[in-house]
DNA sequence: GACGGTCGTTCCGTATACGGAACGATTGTC
DNA sequence: GACAATCGTTCCGTATACGGAACGACCGTC
């Protein structure tokens, strides 16, 4: 039995009282909507729902339908998942270019570092040429199926199931699913901070090419 | 009252809908409970709620409570993110050791093999020796930060941020973090199937000692 | 082929989550 | 300082999600 997210919710035999607002989707709520500069009054009235079941969502003094939840997460444009908590950072982000469909798993933000993992697919004979990024910046690939090859376009490797590939992608560079599978790979990318560069940890639009 | 209950989640002018995971709780929580060879009846009982709620929960004939949800979703054992969509396969179960932190970030099941994606977290200077996997498993590390010795017992290597490191790991492995820095690092494993492993896709129980 | 066991669904009275209205507190305006 | 506007909370009647019981269907067993 997998644990789950938080503490210890107790799941053993019968029912252990269960405690309505035990896990704090509440305050995420509260948070999500705060973050968005937006009053209770206002959202309640954007998601079509009554401030009081609002109130006693945040508050934790109710116990939420469903529907109520997907109302209020519509409106924040968050998936109802992630305001339950499955993930604080990311989750579920796609970006695709011509042959490479991307899922954002994750973002570490370090000091002086970024790192974006993400799991590629590559359609049986796709290929794609994509641009140059910064200065430094380095790709991680580990072949989960097909073979691929990949790296600076003037010097692409191969690679099949469970190698890993890294290149330094400050150059132009390709993406090639070779053979007759499709390619599903991890992509980890390794963004060094450019001295200077101060962009604050959470506007996440310059979502990269691939 | 809010329609919309089903499909269409239709949050019209500000947001881009977001995709929000399509929202089939029912059939999800029905799926998973069949995966585990349960009994609509004996779900009910174990969870604690009304026959008649499961099923009407199940057929979405009903607009189920929060405690409803976690309910049956602690006693099936997922988080509760995951029943409603957050990823089919893995969202957050934890495995820890001694010293080593990890978290189950996917799991990508293919015909012949598994991997398991972990982000790991080891304290500085603390170590951790695992014993031996099966035959033919592999471990793949990427270091987000500090400095890691990992590997064979009798042969470690040393990971600086950025870096990869890879080991056959059917024999007694280690993990230290060097230095004072706190390690984090991203860990795939992977695990030929076996001849004659035919677990179900979906019995995990048996979750690695990393 | 009658019987006890279990399956998933439906019916029903009760508990409760719902939206709307009223509330006191706070803020900005004249 | 009176006033209007808005904040988040609380009160209240109604809609509805809840658990328990009854239901028909489908097994095995004798």
């Amino acid at each position: 039995m997998l644990h789950h997210s938080l503490m210890d919710c107790g799941s053993q035999t019968p029912r252990p009282a269960l405690e309505t607002g035990s896990h704090d989707v509440g305050p995420r709520i509260r948070r999500l909507r705060e973050e968005r500069g937006l009053s209770l009054s206002e959202l309640a009235r954007r998601a079509g729902v009554g401030k009081a079941t609002l109130s006693g969502l945040e508050n934790g003094t109710r116990n939420p339908t469903l529907e109520t939840l997907w109302a209020v997460t519509a409106e924040l444009g968050v998936p109802l998942a992630v305001a339950l908590g499955a993930d604080p950072v990311v989750s579920g982000a796609t970006i695709r270019g011509t042959a490479v469909a991307g899922v954002l798993l994750k973002v570490f933000e370090d000091e002086n570092v970024t790192y974006e993992l993400y799991r590629l697919m590559i359609p049986a004979g796709a290929r794609q040429l994509s641009p140059a990024h910064h200065e430094g910046v380095t790709e991680h690939i580990t072949v989960f199926g097909g073979t691929l090859r990949v790296g600076p376009a003037d010097s692409p490797l191969l690679a099949g199931p469970g190698e890993h590939i890294s290149w330094l992608s400050d150059v132009p560079h390709v993406y090639a699913a070779v053979g007759d599978q499709d390619v599903h790979a991890s992509l980890l990318i390794r963004y060094p901070r450019r001295r200077g560069d101060e962009r604050s940890p959470e506007d996440s639009d310059a979502s990269p090419q691939a």
